[in-house]
DNA sequence: TCTGGGGTCCTAGGACCC
DNA sequence: TCTGGGGTCCTAGGACCC
């Protein structure tokens, strides 16, 4: 290190990075064909050979395997219109976002706007798959990286070489880089002095952009955006903001701390305070254990307990396995196991117990689950059922010795039946 | 024919203990 | 008998995020 370079002090320097419309790109490399057309994710149940099925009807005297799925004419895919079901939209392309088409929407709802749209299901496999090759990637040039979900991460950028070189532009763009030279896709990045204003940064310049923040970009840059864009507001804080006639970062800002301690309480509204004068202290955390785990699922058709009680029972036997069988592979037990419904009327219960010993057994969780839902009220239809296990501890090589004697007995012959609702 | 699935964190009351 | 804390754990719901 020169001695001009040691009299210069390390100016905290965070980047946000979010891939551009992860999962639509991710579907492009498999689906050239599809690039620049209306094009809806969601919905439908994954079924592999669907697509495939579909081509060779309509295009045979040829072979189709999945090595030609490039070759796939765009009348073979599935359309909007076509689709009957439940189900919401998880990644519409901009193609199709010009209709008025959005993530979130009913996909039948969808279907009315833009029913040309190709409708393809959700491949997290896929997704996930590409998740880890990207963050592998950034973790190679710099390796404190937080992950938060499949297409975004934040990265200290403070000790990382060349992180401080034009507030670290020349950073973001190496990395933007060679994730495109890895796997063909393209991300945003903003470098900003904390991760609060690096996450609102990474959105101004899409796709494929870098914006550099610093502290004097505070008032220029972010007090004119809407409130809604502080990752921690949602629609009902913001409702409550505009009704005392706040809507922007600079109009929140403007606003004493007890004013908003008053009106948000203790923590949120001190916390509001912060955010709207850019501060934040949180570290780029590399390392994180998981608080629960849990499966859930929106039925095709509304259930009731005691009509479609042996259909439900069977749907809660498997979340629980799945459950077990997720805590197994990833090396956890839990100790507090509890139930979601969610009935017709989108009202949400939920109920837990916590045990004596930590478990990941699918019977045992099935068990507990089971007594948590005798405390629910069951008279109204249900549409979703969930199983969860929190309180988790990390299982070691000699895990076993914390599985309750029950998961260790043998099953009995009584249990292999399909087990009572409660 | 609206409205997925998998998470985290916070709040608030009650039980229970010191 | 009454009064007063603090701390932790448990449970239910809700806001928010990806």
């Amino acid at each position: 290190m020169t001695d001009a370079a040691a009299a210069q002090p390390l100016i905290r320097r965070t980047a946000h990075l979010d891939m551009d419309a992860f999962y639509a790109s991710v579907e492009c490399l498999r689906y050239p064909q599809l690039k620049g057309l209306p094009m809806v994710i969601g919905g439908a149940r994954r079924s592999e050979d669907d697509l495939l099925e579909r081509v060779r009807r309509a295009r045979p005297g040829r072979e189709w395997t999945a090595r030609h799925l490039a070759e796939i004419p765009v009348d073979c895919f599935a359309r909007l219109k076509d689709y009957t079901g439940r189900g919401v939209i998880t990644t519409a392309t901009y193609a199709a976002r010009q209709f008025g088409v959005g993530s979130a929407m009913g996909l039948m709802k969808a279907a009315r706007l833009c029913p040309q749209a190709i409708l393809l299901p959700v491949d997290f496999d896929e997704y996930r798959r590409f998740s880890r090759l990207f963050k592998a990637v950034i973790a190679d040039i710099a390796p404190v990286m937080e992950d938060r979900g499949v297409d975004e991460v934040y990265i200290d950028f403070t000790h990382v070489p060349g992180g401080q070189r034009a507030g670290g532009r020349a950073l973001a763009r190496l990395i933007q880089k060679s994730i495109f030279e890895a796997t063909g896709l393209s991300c945003s990045i903003g470098v900003a002095p904390n991760k609060l204003l690096a996450k609102m940064a990474s959105e101004f310049n899409k796709p494929n952009g870098i914006s550099i923040l610093y502290e004097a970009d505070l008032q220029p840059r972010i007090w004119p955006l809407p409130c809604r864009k502080i990752n921690g507001i949602g629609p009902k804080a913001d409702a409550r903001l505009q009704s005392h006639g706040i809507r922007t970062i600079g109009e929140l800002a403007a606003r004493d701390e007890a004013w908003l301690v008053a009106h948000f309480g203790k923590s949120y509204g001190a916390w509001l305070h912060a955010a709207a004068w850019g501060r934040d202290e949180r570290p780029v955390v590399t390392e994180s254990e998981p608080v629960s785990m849990s499966r859930e699922t929106t039925f095709e058709r509304d259930l009731h307990a005691v009509h479609d009680r042996a259909e439900l029972g069977a749907i809660f036997t498997r979340l629980a396995e799945r459950v077990a069988a997720d805590l197994q592979r990833k090396g956890y037990a839990g100790k507090t196991i509890g139930i979601k419904l969610r009935y017709d009327d989108f009202r949400i219960a939920t109920r837990d117990a916590t045990v004596a010993d930590y478990t990941q057994d699918a019977r045992r969780i099935r068990q507990v689950a089971g007594q948590c839902l005798k405390r629910v009220p069951l008279d109204k239809r249900l549409r979703l059922l969930g199983v969860r296990v929190g309180n988790l501890v990390r299982l070691g090589a000699d895990g076993g010795l914390l599985l309750p004697a029950a998961a260790q007995a043998p099953a009995a012959s009584a249990a292999d039946r399909e087990p009572e609702l409660f």
